[in-house]
RNA sequence: GGGCCCGUAGCCUAGCAUGGAUAAGGCGACGGCCUCCUAAGCCGUAGAUCGCGGGUUCAAAUCCCGCCGGGUCCGCCA
C-alpha cells in the first residue's frame, strides 16, 4: 500500500522532480529534497523554491496525500486518513496473503552446498539461513522458486573421507558426525607423517579416478558415504525449518554429458589449451592465470562441473542465485567470467563473510568447529530454562522452547549484513533478553492475546478510523504498509537482513503502541479502531515471521 | 606483493545503493515501572574525533584519492 502513496507523491511532483529526490524520512512520511538541487540553477533559496512547488501542487492533492508542508527547504508529505484506513483494511482483507506480490519467473536458489565430509557447522548455517530466507522472500513475491543443495561427491576431501572410513570405520553417532570422525582421523594421519601422507594422497587419486570412470565398488563406497553425511545434514536443516527441493550431485554432470558438452563448447570458442592438462586461456583475456578444467589423468575439477551445472541452470531458470562464503569470491568471478565468454548467463551470487570462533577460523578437517547441532541444542536448553517457570503444559513448553530457539538462531544469522564478518559468541547466542526473534514472537503473542480476550469478552468487532489515529498509530500503520516495498528491495539487492530489520521494527512500533494505548478497556468505536490496528499488526508480524522461517507463536 | 570485504559510544549492529534536517537501535552501566490487554516487556540517565588524512559539494558516516588496522583469496583443492 505504501507504494501507492509513494506513486501519488511522485505524480504530484512530476513537473518538478524525479523519484530520486523522494525518500523516506524520520521527519515525514515521505520527503523531497529537490529544492536544494534547484537552488543553485535558479539562484533562489531552497525554502522559497519549496514553497513555490507546494503552492502549485497543494490545490489538488491526491486521495492518499493528506498534507504537504515545507520545513527548512524540505517538502514533507503526510499520508491521509483515507490512506491509513485503506492500509489497515487491505491488511485485514488479505490476511495470510498480505505482502504477497505477483512477480513471475522461475528462480533457482542454490544454498548450503557444504561438502558432505561432516556435519554443518555454524559457518554453513549462515549460508543455509540466508539462502532459505531468500527463497521464502522470493516465494512470497510470487516467483516460482526451487532450492537445490549442490553436493560435492567427487572432490579430494570426499575421497579422503572414504579412505578414512575404510581405515577407521564408522561409529554409531549421528551419521554426519560419524563421517567427520573418520575424516578428521585420516587428516591427522596425513598431518603426522609425510610418508603416510603421500601414500594416502596417491590412494585418493586412484579412487577419484575410479569414481569418475564409474567403477562399481568405489562408486558404491562414495555413494554410501555421501548419503550418510547428507542424511545427517538434512536432519539438522529440518530442525531449522530448512528443506531443499532437491540435492544435485556433482557427478551427475559427468554422467549426463554436460561436462563433455561444456569442454567442447570451450574448445569451439578457441579458449581451450591442451597441454597435458587442459586449461581455459584467460591470460590472453587479461587475467593473471589460466584455469585448469581437466587434470592430466583425465579427471574433471570442481570448476568444470560447476560450469556444466550452470549451463544446465541457464536452460531451466530465469534467475539463478548462489549463496557462497566470501572465500569463493575468486572462483565465483572466474565462473561468471567464463560463462560470459561462452555466451551464457552468470549466476547472481550472494557472498557472505566468515563466521569465526574467538580463537580463530573454523576447519572441519582439523575438527575445529562448533556444529550446528550443538548450537541448536544449547540454545534450546537455554530457551527451556526461561519457559520452565511459565504456566503451560510440559509438551507445549518444549514446543515453544524449540521454536524460540530456532527463531533466535535464524534471526541472529539473517539479521547481520552479509558483508560483515561474524565472531561467534556463546553468551550472545544464548541471550534472549535482546531485541531479537523472541522479541518479535513475544510481540505477536501479545497481539494474539488481546484479540483472544476481545473475543472472549464478546466484542470482536474491528473498525479502523483515520480520525482516531494518534501519532504512534500513524507511524505503526505506515510501517505495516511497507511490507511489499521492503520485499521489492530485497529481491533487487539480495539482502535479506533488510527484511529482518523490517519485521523487528514492526515489533518495536507495535510495542510502542501497546504501551501508549489501552485497547480492551476503551469504549465502542475507539476499541474497535484499536482492535483493527492490533489485528493488522498481528498479521504483519505473523506473515513477516513466516517469511523469516520463524514460527509465529500465539502464546509464550 | 596483488585482488576483494570490513572499521560507526566499553561491546554488537543499522544507516552508505540514490549525499540533505539533532548519526538510530540493542547489550553492558546507572535510576525507575507488574492492584493496569503477557515484565521474553517498558521508561529515563550517561556514553560517538562515524579508523586516520586529503579532496569534491551550499551540504559527506554516505562519493573520490591516499594511508592505517583486521579478515579473506591468489592449487592439475573445493
Amino acid at each position: 500500500m505504501f507504494r501507492v502513496f509513494r506513486k501519488e507523491v511522485e505524480k504530484c511532483l512530476e513537473d518538478f522532480s524525479d523519484e530520486r529526490f523522494i525518500r523516506e524520512s524520520e521527519h515525514a512520511d515521505l520527503t523531497c529534497t529537490v529544492a536544494f538541487k534547484l537552488a543553485k540553477e535558479k539562484r533562489k533559496k531552497p525554502a522559497d523554491i519549496a514553497e513555490e512547488i507546494v503552492e502549485s501542487i497543494s490545490t489538488e492533492l491526491p486521495d492518499y496525500v493528506g498534507s504537504v508542508e515545507v520545513v527548512n527547504g524540505y517538502i514533507n508529505f503526510y499520508a491521509s486518513m483515507e490512506f491509513l484506513e485503506d492500509a489497515v483494511n487491505v491488511i485485514l482483507d488479505e490476511d495470510e496473503d498480505y505482502g504477497s506480490m505477483t512477480e513471475q519467473g522461475n528462480v533457482l536458489i542454490e544454498h548450503t552446498s557444504a561438502n558432505p565430509d561432516g556435519p554443518l557447522h555454524i559457518g554453513h548455517l549462515r549460508n543455509s539461513i540466508i539462502g532459505d530466507t531468500l527463497s521464502r522472500i522470493f516465494k512470497k513475491a510470487g516467483f516460482n522458486v526451487r532450492t537445490q543443495y549442490y553436493t560435492n561427491d567427487m572432490g579430494r576431501q570426499i575421497a579422503l573421507a572414504v579412505l578414512g572410513i575404510r581405515r577407521f570405520g564408522l561409529s554409531d553417532k549421528k551419521p554426519d558426525h560419524a563421517v567427520a570422525e573418520a575424516y578428521i582421523a585420516i587428516n591427522r594421519l596425513i598431518e603426522e607423517d609425510e610418508k603416510v601422507a603421500e601414500q594416502i594422497n596417491q590412494e585418493a587419486d586412484q579412487i577419484m579416478l575410479k569414481y569418475e570412470l564409474g567403477d562399481e565398488d568405489v562408486s558404491l563406497e562414495f555413494k554410501n558415504m555421501v548419503e550418510k553425511a547428507l542424511e545427517g545434514i538434512r536432519q539438522t536443516l529440518e530442525s531449522l525449518n530448512i528443506k531443499h527441493d532437491e540435492v544435485i550431485w556433482e557427478s551427475e554432470f559427468i554422467r549426463n554429458g554436460y561436462v563433455d558438452m561444456i569442454l567442447k563448447r570451450i574448445d569451439e570458442m578457441g579458449l581451450l589449451i591442451k597441454d597435458g592438462a587442459w586449461y581455459i586461456d584467460l591470460v590472453s583475456k587479461g587475467y593473471e592465470k589460466n584455469v585448469v578444467v581437466r587434470r592430466e589423468n583425465g579427471t574433471s575439477l570442481y570448476i568444470t562441473r560447476d560450469l556444466a551445472y550452470h549451463a544446465w541452470k541457464n536452460e531451466n531458470f530465469d534467475r539463478f542465485i548462489n549463496i557462497l562464503g566470501a572465500d569463493h569470491k575468486l572462483i565465483g568471478k572466474q565462473l561468471s567470467d567464463i560463462l560470459a565468454l561462452l555466451n551464457l548467463k552468470p549466476p547472481e551470487i550472494v557472498f557472505f563473510e566468515f563466521v569465526s570462533l574467538p580463537e580463530g577460523s573454523m576447519s572441519t578437517r582439523k575438527g575445529k568447529f562448533i556444529s550446528a547441532d550443538e548450537l541448536i541444542e544449547k540454545v534450546y536448553q537455554e530457551a527451556y530454562e526461561i519457559i520452565k517457570e511459565k504456566d503451560m503444559p510440559e509438551e507445549e513448553k518444549k514446543r515453544v522452547a524449540r521454536s524460540v530457539a530456532v527463531g533466535a538462531l535464524r534471526f541472529d544469522f539473517v539479521r547481520l549484513a552479509p558483508e560483515k564478518s561474524m565472531t561467534f559468541d556463546w553468551k550472545k547466542a544464548l541471550d534472549f533478553e535482546r531485541q531479537t526473534a523472541s522479541y518479535i514472537q513475544y510481540s505477536h503473542a501479545r497481539a494474539c492475546s488481546i484479540l483472544r480476550k476481545a473475543v472472549e469478552k464478546g466484542m470482536p468487532d474491528l473498525e479502523i478510523s483515520g480520525e482516531l489515529c494518534t501519532q504512534s498509530e500513524k507511524d505503526l500503520i505506515l510501517h505495516l504498509s511497507k511490507f511489499t516495498t521492503v520485499l521489492e528491495r530485497v529481491i533487487k539487492e539480495l539482502r535479506p537482513n533488510v527484511f529482518a530489520d523490517y519485521v523487528l521494527d514492526a515489533a518495536i512500533k507495535f510495542n510502542e503502541f501497546y504501551r501508549l494505548h489501552p485497547v480492551l478497556k476503551e469504549e465502542s468505536e475507539l476499541r474497535m479502531h484499536r482492535l483493527a490496528i492490533v489485528d493488522a499488526s498481528r498479521i504483519v508480524l505473523r506473515n513477516g515471521l513466516r517469511v523469516l522461517g520463524i514460527e509465529p507463536l500465539e502464546k509464550m
